[in-house]
DNA sequence: GTCTATACGAGGATAGAC
DNA sequence: GTCTATCCTCGTATAGAC
């Protein structure tokens, strides 16, 4: 039935008595279980389950639910953190800015392809509340800093360049959203694979490249 | 905290005593809480509050929390799958095909701008399961048969019609489903306003115009 | 058809032994 | 630091009066 993914309870062989291990293996397994069933109906039971501890270890650690979900959030924007500080302006054409900028972003994807997840619930659920703190407004901010830079050096295409950068967030992030749910007719290998996502990067490149461009290069 | 959005409990002041107008009225509600904690995290009680029924009515006239998700579902598919069926192949472009499909997909959602929103949560959470009899994939078939004709008869740029049609249906819903969470500076009207929705339609039918043609129309 | 009361299970959180 | 046992709230679902 419709009900929550639950982790298999495996039995516990190995204690690693070791805070940095364990407090590492609760946050891996929360993140699966925040991404795949969302804040409310995550189970702690079930993250403690697949990270092989027993649930009081969770409020040991992180104090409570809402504590190991903050936790996870901050982890899973990280690289996002970092590219934004990665990709500086250099002295770069918009068209280039921007490219080099998604790439960054797509490998970042790539590297946490559950992030693009959370972040979707959160925004969905959670209203956006824990995003201020972690300062998700700036990576739109940035793209469409980039977009208004290129529309007025004639690089781009005259559009909005707010709406520009949803739909350049959302080309880079929905394939992973709707990754489990997306038709599998004759595709062999899985749309989270390494090759599909390498994949997938190359085509949102492709499209946004020539969706923003206001004359083509010719061929 | 990041808890359960729920309705105020209101007082019950007239009762309808029609089948048609409650259901109705825990449909809608029911919409609204799932699409915003998702099936798990939803309350029937939240519902009931906002149909302004009493909670056992639910259950009367759905008999599970299951029972009135499918319905939701299937209510919230409608219009979508009637835009399957209106668009038939006439003898068109692929372009024009294409765009005019997306045109009736932009029009079905912002007609019900919560169902994307379900769908994407039916993804992630649900794994899909409900989409084979809802019939979702023809959705993303539609659109990559559509690519791959346009392709073949070289009105479009090449490219992987799979992730092409990913990319386009990320386009058209990612929009709905970050609604909440979008900076809003300097934006006066709020994302889901009509006049919000009809930009999005248009600015999405113009970055994929640009961003799939092979040739740009010459101005 | 509508309402109240309640059974019953699930799950977050804590106490305290080892 | 790790584990077991338990408390207590919340939420689905049902029974039965009006």
């Amino acid at each position: 039935m419709g009900h929550t993914v639950e982790a298999k309870r495996r039995p516990r062989r190995s204690y690693s008595r070791d805070r940095e291990i364990t407090v590492a293996a609760i946050l891996a397994a929360a993140e699966i279980e925040f991404a795949t069933n969302g804040f409310v109906a995550a189970r702690t039971e079930s993250i403690a389950a697949r990270a092989n501890v027993v649930k009081g270890m969770i409020f040991h650690y992180f104090k409570s639910k809402e504590g190991l979900f903050e936790a996870v959030l901050e982890r899973a924007y990280q690289p996002f953190s970092e590219a934004l500080d990665k990709s500086v302006e250099r002295n770069q054409t918009a068209t280039n800015s921007l490219l080099s900028f998604l790439e960054t972003l797509l490998t970042a994807m790539s590297s946490r392809p559950l992030s693009p997840v959370i972040f979707m619930l959160e925004s969905i659920q959670g209203g956006g509340e824990h995003f201020q703190k972690l300062g998700m407004p700036s990576l739109y901010s940035r793209i469409e800093a980039l977009l208004k830079k290129g529309i007025a050096a004639d690089e781009f295409r005259a559009m909005d360049p707010w709406h520009g950068a949803v739909n350049i967030v959302g080309l880079c992030g929905f394939y992973y959203c709707a990754a489990n749910n997306l038709p599998r007719v004759g595709k062999g290998s899985k749309p989270l694979s390494e090759a599909a996502l390498k994949k997938h990067a190359i085509e949102v490149m492709a499209f946004v490249r020539k969706g923003i461009t206001g004359k083509p290069p010719k061929k």
